[in-house]
DNA sequence: CGTGCTCGATGTGTATACAGAATGAACAGA
DNA sequence: TCTGTTCATTCTGTATACACATCGAGCACG
């Protein structure tokens, strides 16, 4: 099998080193931020002695964090031995929408009775500001679309789910983004129509709204692939 | 949040730990198997030191075991500190209840159009064979049930769905079997009824069966908290 | 008798030293 | 020149020693 395991650690803030009481934990956020930011990309082997001095810890402490990297499913074995940045495939990305598909369409009907108008609109307005300032880069727009999906599960009350959800949607970040088809605009439009059934309290409509969304996202995908 | 890895690590057979190559691995196995066999009860603290001469194996790859179980959510941190087997809350068991339907509903309907017939009939067979034996131990139910569930998840073609079904299951395996309502004839009925369906190649009625049999579970748990 | 302080025990976090395995290069022989 | 073997390098896995924090007991003082 697979062991999935629902992890329940709320992981620092990476962007703070300082705040880090522990080695390890630094040692993880560090290494977590640089896979997300492409400074490590898919592949990278990565040894244990040359990445302990480049980030100023021993051994000891940055195993522990490429472990829980590993149990993320991060970083993996490499035939057996080294480690290495996980790779997605194109199936690893086809599966994980297909799980995010039904589990987010159920967090979409689920916040829609209970989601704050506030939080609702405060993401309507960053998105209608990203559409107004013309293409955002990869990096804005990641993290907006990563604030509302987010926003969306937590809003739903169950927390695992929620916890699943933010698991992959960061796990296939690692997609190659060059290989991601541009869907800024319909992207947004999606979105919008998704918050518009969350303002109406519409669970059914805010349900439709992202199953069709994440449909959209795989179709274009499986597009993108037919045209190589 | 919590972030929710999902690994893909395969767990070695626990039941022979010589076979495991090495010790880290090993002290995985043997507190896995001692929480699951509910030798650690949830909230029991875990001493490295201790835990580590018990086993025979230094704190070192110890710690890599716990941290392994950690990131599963199956030991948790108690005020920051010390390590103890996590306790499953009603909620959470719950919520897991929730999850599952989703997702196992959805792999009962994959698993309908390309399921082997011979592995329903093996499993068919199980069934009713512990039927007509009468009362089993509460580990043999949970075994058959784990196998049923599993070769169904497994069926289903994703593997990331699957895992996660897995984690999901081994996961609320901690919650007082001794609160669980018993169950065992209408389960019973319950999986037969998901695997005839299966047998029909009936997508939709194996998903239906799915979704009717986890609401009984949860129905009667709620029942069951109703009482007291 | 109650409260606060100090000291010790215990436990985790971290660093480092050592052992074993695997990989790759270099050399010798065909 | 090609191939097989051997040796050295390098990496991970493991053990252990040390540092630091935390908790609790016991004692002293009010």
């Amino acid at each position: 099998m697979a062991g999935a395991p629902v992890e329940t650690a709320l992981p620092a803030d990476a962007a703070n080193p300082s705040l880090d009481p522990t080695a390890a934990s630094a040692a993880y956020n560090a290494v977590l931020d640089r896979i997300l930011t492409r400074e490590l990309t898919p592949g990278t082997v990565l040894h244990e002695v040359r990445l302990a001095e480049t980030l100023g810890v021993s051994r000891t402490p940055l195993r522990e964090a490429l472990r829980r990297l590993e149990g993320e499913g991060l970083v993996g074995r490499n035939g057996g031995r080294s480690l290495v940045v996980q790779s997605i495939t194109v199936r690893d990305y086809i599966e994980a929408l297909h799980v995010r598909r039904l589990l987010e369409s159920e967090a979409a009907f689920l916040a829609a009775e209970k989601i704050d108008r506030d939080l609702v609109a405060g993401l309507r307005a960053r998105i209608c500001a990203m559409m107004q300032s013309g293409e955002p880069t990869p990096y804005d727009h990641w993290t907006l679309d990563d604030d509302i999906h987010s926003a969306l599960a937590w809003a739903s009350g169950n927390d695992l789910l929620a916890a699943i959800v933010q698991a992959l949607r960061r796990k296939t970040r690692l997609f190659n983004l060059k290989r991601m088809p541009n869907r800024f605009l319909p992207g947004c439009r999606e979105h919008l129509a998704i918050l518009d059934a969350l303002d109406r309290r519409d669970g059914a409509g805010a349900r439709a709204a992202m199953a069709a969304h994440l449909d959209n996202v795989k179709a274009s995908i499986l597009d993108k692939l037919a045209e190589i």
